[in-house]
DNA sequence: ATAAATACTACCCATTCATGCGGTGCAATT
DNA sequence: AATTGCACCGCATGAATGGGTAGTATTTAT
């Protein structure tokens, strides 16, 4: 009766559309993508979440075909998020969908188990396609994702020129390790602050790292200090 | 004549007086120690300068018998101060008197080549002794630094469990290296930002560290991570 | 000779960190 | 039953950090 076509209704949704979850703490960009897709015929937006806990909470991913998901979240970051739905919903596929391009947050994000990864600004269309993409398998991504993904498996050891660390770099990157401030490297190499700043920008460049300590850790791993 | 007048004058005063610079940036403290020491019969304030850098401009050290000097100090610090010393005007014994009582400054400060080390609460009569006692050729410090500087020379490897990191300290310790910001770490070991803290506080007082890059070296070498 | 590249210097701004202080709940101790 | 110690939570604040952007002087390349 009713029962039956209600499930028979939803027998039809499900194996029709796919079934998207949208997680974006910015809002315009949240109703946006949310719009975007709707409009969609083969799309259907479960729900969009400002954070990843609430969208675990929604219980909505047990029958999530794809998620589209933002790096930067409040609370759990989104590579958390997709750590954490490899183990409780392992069968969504997630799309990181951000504005960070660097490597780091490339490959963790792909480590985590998220299956494709989109610039912001990719345009509607491609980020639907995207979404099909990912619904059947596949793993889409920007070229300039790509080639990084390939550089990372070619040259392991092809180690040019541009990611060693030159003499000054190598000596403020022991001044980091040893907990100096800023000014006080400043002081003992004879630079301004900012000189130090742009040779510390260019170490984490080369590094792919964003943080003292994770140069430091680095460093040390690399037998660099 | 004249010149002669001067000259045994400054003969006089230099072999009957201790000369002393003092170097510290809050002027109430620089007044207050000039002050002190101008009142004694034995002194003679050369000068007192709010950073290390104005009071090498100064040249005023090439007859200065003790340096009293902040730690914390704007531009150069006063213990890289003490070690620029220590190579343009060995003679001159340098005190340092500062705030921080923690091992690492302490060290730091005796092995950049202060001879002594005071806490700024120290009393008008205790400073004024400690000067004499450099002058001399002694180590002024208060028995709280003495135990830090004698227990550097016993029981090197009398690590008792207080520094000692346990599991939780460990655990966070690794993420700390990891470049993870503490939101990160906190989701990750399923604890609030401010309970990470508390764990991070009691980590770094235990590696005697105030830094996490500190923290990360310190844990690479000590082999913790 | 002019255009890049390099090594800084200089500001600005948002975030993260370090740290002090107080408070809560719980378990072992006395 | 009261006390103490420990793990943790919260709040507040100032300093340090990271990232963006732009400008300058000196080399180097073209």
């Amino acid at each position: 009766m009713t029962t039956e076509l209600l499930e028979l209704d939803v027998m039809v949704k499900e194996t029709d559309l796919i079934n998207i979850v949208i997680v974006e703490d910015n809002a315009y960009m949240r109703q946006g993508w949310t719009a975007i897709l709707e409009f969609e015929d083969d799309f259907n937006v479960l729900g969009a979440f400002e954070s990843f806990e609430d969208s675990v909470k929604s219980g909505l991913y047990k029958e999530c075909d794809v998620a589209i998901m933002d790096i930067e979240l409040p609370g759990m970051s989104g590579i958390e998020g997709v750590r954490y739905l490899k183990k409780e919903n392992p069968d969504v596929h997630v799309v990181m969908a951000t504005v960070f391009d660097d490597d780091k947050h490339v490959f963790d994000a792909l480590v985590a188990g998220a299956v494709g990864y989109l610039m912001k600004k990719t345009s509607p269309a491609d980020l639907c396609d995207a979404i099909r993409i990912a619904n059947t398998g596949g793993s889409p991504m920007t070229p300039e994702i790509a080639r990084k993904v390939i550089r990372s498996f070619q040259s392991d050891p092809a180690k040019d020129e541009s990611t060693q660390l030159n003499e000054r770099e190598l000596q403020i990157l022991k001044e980091l390790s040893s907990g100096k401030s800023y000014q006080s490297i400043a002081n003992d190499i004879f630079l301004s602050v900012d000189g130090v700043r742009y040779h510390i920008r260019n170490i984490y460049q080369k590094m792919q790292v964003n943080s003292r300590s994770e140069a430091v850790a680095r460093g040390i791993k690399d037998r660099l200090i």
